[in-house]
RNA sequence: GCGUCCUUAGCUCAGUGGUAGAGCGUCACAUUGACAUUGUGAAGGCCGGAGGUCCGAUCCCUCCAGGACGCACCA
């Protein structure tokens, strides 16, 4: 053996040897007769990377983890299948590519159009698609490549035009005239879970609306006023009562506008001055009470942010300005009763940055709270049993109730985006036809619907899009779904974990799409911060891979990584597993190069009943109760503890006068001992740190793949 | 406002109903050894604070403090 372990060359040449074997394709361990035709199946899908630049750690520990899990089921001759793929990330693609068009040549989405900026945008996912998948690789991961996927590719593109008819058919997808989260800024709507709020210092107003109107009101949104078509107030506050049920007229900084005073429970009395100004045109919860009492909806502000309302004062003015000019008209009226400054969150577009302006729009939703099918159950309900019935169980458990009250707060689903880049929605227009389906329909003059759907749609169609779906015979289907597991960060738990269920759900006859969810958490730096550019914190996993190994890189992300909490990560800690690395290549090194001359490789078992072997037995045994467990950080640190401090500090240690001085037989049963236990050793680890047990497992038992061997 | 998590060695974190562990760091000694080092040993912790349950609590319960996060509200 060399003295030294080349990382590099070692780890490149392992992979090498992976790909040519093919057993990360369960058909070809089915063939050459490494798994058994009828052994249980092991399916999982890796959450896939978007297409919008490279890898980082959170990849890397999701990688590590998953393939744990996926190396340890193949070991245990499970039938294990694990689909790569890649996310076409719709908004977050098309603004990274918009952004540097903006900034290298000046231009929007507009200058260019539809045609020339798709192209340009499929060009840059091809290329990040296949760093991406390159770095995949690097790391180890044993994923079956002849299945990969990709989100907008063409099976895809036909499972998402299916599930939109069907659900369209089921009347779970409807169009409809809604106020929705409207992005000025990436001029496209958004859904709930894709605003970030921030928190900022805003002036509430206390004003009338004119010097005769009775009732004064709290509003940071002066400039939306002109849109008010109601006063809300609680139905007991006693000051207001008066005028519930009345329908006034004001005329606001010279526009008329009416009034009707109504009573909800919605109102807290103790805010303001208890009376609320319904703006129901540009406001997510004046929206909600205007359609709890028929309240008509006026538009005054547009898509792009200005005043609309035909008013002098502020016709054609943004919003932040026509807002001064209101200020300003009634404070010289003397209308404004009080100006205070408060904290106030500020909802904004996730991906632009861009404050968000509820707008009415058409747009196409998911219904979630429509009963259908023959149980007449809600897609709520039925995604608040599937985890409830633990048919589906999330790890940690404390996650399940974050799913509750995620799903107690959701609200249809608004899936169609005014984006050019994803699955366009499949429904074609001709004068007052509509035409919902996976193709065009004959005949002239059918238009397709120009908006492209929320790329959540796609990822949610994943666990079983990947598997054939909807090619009901497609035998991977049959065979591999429901996946076993689903393994991700827990901060996509609502985006795209809950958006499976809820798919699977309606498309797959209330099937769960995965048993078990097991969230890991987000890598930081050592500090707990989030890495990022601005920040200059980022460890990249490939430079830590090249450096220290794809072993090292994996084993520091996994060891003392409790599930569901975050992983704080140095090089330090890298550094550290690399030398684990090194130091299990010269415990095999050193057994090797003690081999007595006249002994043939594995001619000898070690005696099964010396306290050495008991030892072995039992650490077996605990290793694999928490691997069945999913405490891979507990699996991880009893071997590295017992390689290290066990195997190499005491146990070889003991063995070395026997193994240099001692007489024939004595030095074979040494040897015998230490070989034995190196093996096993290596077996257990190579979920962990796949190359280097790969490596050295082939200098043992030339001709043989670890990555089959019975656990 | 509702909820969750964290608080353990100098630092970063595991862990357990029976007076605590890892990595990195510190100190002493040894070693050029299978080890671009490693080994042996040491220092260093009233396991955030206060109550409670228990024979026994760092672990379970309640409260408090500090930190992080999620959700809702945000007129």
């Amino acid at each position: 053996m060399e003295p030294r372990y080349d990382i590099k060359e070692v780890e490149a040449r392992i992979a090498e040897r992976w790909d040519e074997a093919g057993y990360a394709n369960p058909d070809i361990c089915v063939a050459q007769g490494v798994t058994a035709p009828d052994a249980e199946p092991f399916a999982m899908v890796l959450p896939p990377p978007n297409v919008t630049g490279t890898l980082h750690m959170g990849h890397a520990a999701m990688l590590a983890i998953e393939d744990i899990m996926v190396r340890y089921a193949r070991m245990t001759g499970k039938r294990t299948l694990w689909i790569p793929g890649t996310d076409h990330a719709a908004i977050a693609t098309q603004s990274r590519v918009e952004k540097d068009i903006a900034k290298s040549e000046g231009k929007n989405r507009y200058d260019l159009g539809r045609e020339e900026l798709l192209r340009r945008v499929h060009e840059f996912a091809q290329s990040s698609h296949d760093t991406i998948v390159r770095q995949v690789r690097r790391m180890g991961a044993s994923l079956d490549w002849s299945r990969e996927a990709y989100t907008l590719d063409e099976t895809r593109a036909l499972a998402v035009q299916t599930a939109f008819t069907r659900l369209y058919d089921m009347g779970l997808i409807y169009r409809g005239n809604r106020v929705v989260h409207w992005d000025p800024k990436g001029q496209t709507t958004i859904s709930d879970d894709e605003i970030v709020y921030e928190e900022r210092t805003a002036t509430l107003y206390t004003f009338r609306y004119d010097k005769d109107f009775p009732i004064p009101i709290a509003t940071t949104r002066l400039e939306t006023k002109f849109g008010d078509t109601a006063v809300a107030v609680h139905p007991s506050d006693a000051r207001y009562a008066q005028y519930v049920g009345k329908t006034l007229e004001a005329n606001f900084c010279g526009t008329l506008i009416k009034v009707t005073v109504v009573a909800d429970e919605s109102v807290e009395k103790d805010f303001g001055t208890g009376a609320l100004g319904v703006t129901p045109a540009h406001s997510m919860v004046d929206w909600e009470i205007a359609q709890r009492h028929a309240l008509p909806l006026v538009q005054v502000i547009d898509e792009h942010g200005r005043m609309t309302v035909p008013n002098d004062l502020v016709h054609g003015k943004k919003t932040a300005d026509a807002r001064a000019i209101v200020a300003e008209d009634l404070r010289s009226r003397g209308l404004i009763e009080k100006e205070e400054d408060i904290a106030q969150n500020v909802a904004t577009a996730e991906r632009t940055g861009g404050i968000i302006e509820p707008l009415p729009k058409l747009q196409w939703f998911i219904a979630v709270n429509k009963p259908f099918g023959a149980e007449g159950k809600t897609l709520k309900e039925r995604m608040r049993a599937a985890v409830e019935s633990s048919a589906i169980t999330i790890m940690p458990e404390r996650f399940s109730r974050v799913y509750f009250t995620w799903i107690d707060n959701l609200r249809d689903w608004c899936i169609s985006r005014q984006i050019w880049f994803g699955h366009r929605v499949p429904v074609w227009y001709n004068a007052d036809a509509v035409y919902v389906g996976t193709h065009m329909p004959d005949g002239e003059g059918w238009e397709q619907d120009p908006d492209t759907l929320d790329t959540w749609f796609s990822s949610g169609l994943w666990p079983f899009s990947t598997l054939g779906w909807p090619d009901e015979h497609a035998p991977d289907l049959a065979r591999y779904f429901p996946n076993a597991v689903m393994e991700t960060g827990y901060d996509i738990l609502f985006f795209w974990v809950a958006r499976m269920i809820l798919m699977s759900a309606a498309l797959m006859d209330g099937a769960i799409p995965f048993r078990r969810v097991y969230l890991h958490g987000l890598v930081r730096d050592d500090k707990g911060r989030k890495m990022s550019k601005s920040l200059g914190n980022i460890i990249d996993p490939l430079t830590m891979a090249d450096k220290y190994g794809a072993d090292a890189t994996r084993l520091s992300l996994v060891i003392g990584a409790a599930p569901g909490n975050d992983i704080k990560l140095s090089e330090d800690r890298v550094r550290g597993y690399r030398n684990f690395s090194t130091k299990l290549w010269n415990i095999a090194r050193f057994i090797d190069m003690n081999r007595p001359e006249d002994l043939t490789k594995g001619s000898r078992a070690a005696d099964a009943d010396c306290p050495e072997m008991k030892e072995l037995v039992a650490l077996a045994q605990e290793v694999t109760a928490h691997l069945d467990a999913f405490e891979f950080h507990l699996a991880g640190e009893a071997l590295y503890h017992y390689v290290w401090h066990r195997l190499a500090d005491e146990i070889v240690e003991a063995q070395k006068t026997a193994l240099r001085d001692g007489a024939g037989p004595e030095r074979e049963a040494a040897y015998a001992l230490l070989e034995s236990l190196l093996l096993a050793s290596l077996k257990m680890l190579h979920p962990f740190m796949p190359f280097i047990t790969e490596e050295i497992w082939g200098i043992f038992r030339p001709g043989t793949l670890l990555m089959v061997e019975a656990w």
